[in-house]
DNA sequence: CAAAATTATCTCGACATCGAAGTAACAATA
DNA sequence: TATTGTTACTTCGATGTCGAGATAATTTTG
């Protein structure tokens, strides 16, 4: 008889006790966490990416640009700054800007330090489009954690700093 | 000048510092803590793939390999089976079950009862690996979360829920 | 029972990512 | 200054994913 998810449930915990029942010898309760992490991320990026396209952008381009905006002003930076800023590919990032260029919301300028390299900053138009997103933004961010009280988001901040160390991070 | 990253600051502390000083007409707490949850499941799922490519697998293999384990005898269930459980596009599992059938891990066999559908089972070979390759899984999994106490992994486990819930998932 | 609707899977083009190799410019050394 | 090594970015092939449309089988409806 296959095990059901039946009610108060979450998948996290249906899987769990599959493996309990498949496998007993197994300690799984690690997985209940980081079951949870990842179901977690999933969610909180399903729902950000509606926001970003509301403004014609996606989680990528969205990076970028707001990496170039909240560096300051005159919002210029190298690929090279943007990779080590964004933890992406080289050929990646090339592939971003080329986007961002396309759409014209940066533009490529000499660096005149380092030929070799260049300036990406942010068009007017880019610009303009990064503050209005970052501000449905920080709103959707702030719709998703409403159900958490102060207290408890300042417990979970605590979790979430000591649990990244805990995996070697940061 | 611009700010720098010092101390015992982590990058997430960096970013929001860089937004309050840049935009400091936003509320970008929420950042703290979706920002973290994001770089916890990257750090997650760095360690968990090492585990996996010592197997010669990868997420997306474990994944189907894991699901099909753990279901039970006789380990086998349809591609749409496998897709409500996975939570990929219709393509990606063809796609999936393609590697893992020139692999040799799994087989696609006829459905007796629905011949639109197919069975895909596990092998011997698959279950053997998936066996062994869920032992160190569990293993680098507790690894990851070594540095919390018992009690901190409860009360963690109780806010993920939580947020799963004020994300509106499960 | 035939037609229409639904269901299950696959196909295929678009796109994002990675990372090794290539190109060009800069820096260090003799 | 000529050589050698390093750095910065781009190119390109492999891989994985999505999702709309195609195909084939099953189920429902008249």
């Amino acid at each position: 008889m296959p095990l059901r998810k039946t009610g108060k449930m979450d998948h996290v915990d249906f899987v769990t006790q599959q493996w309990e029942r498949e496998r007993p010898d197994l300690d799984v309760s690690a997985m209940g966490i980081i079951g949870r992490v990842g179901r977690l991320y999933l969610a909180y990026q399903a729902e950000m990416q509606k926001t970003f396209q509301r403004f014609g952008l996606n989680a990528a381009k969205f990076d970028v640009l707001a990496t170039l905006r909240r560096a300051g002003a005159p919002h210029e930076l190298s690929p090279g700054d943007l990779l080590k800023a964004t933890m992406v590919a080289s050929g990646t990032m090339t592939n971003r800007i080329d986007r961002l260029e396309a759409d014209g919301l940066v533009r490529r300028k000499v660096n005149p330090a380092d030929s070799r390299s260049f300036l990406i900053a942010l068009t007017e138009k880019g610009g303009a489009l990064i503050d209005e997103a970052l501000e449905a933004h920080v709103a959707t961010q702030s719709g998703l954690l409403k159900g958490l009280k102060a207290e408890e988001l300042d417990q979970f901040k605590g979790l979430l700093s000591k649990a990244l160390i805990s995996a070697g991070s940061d």
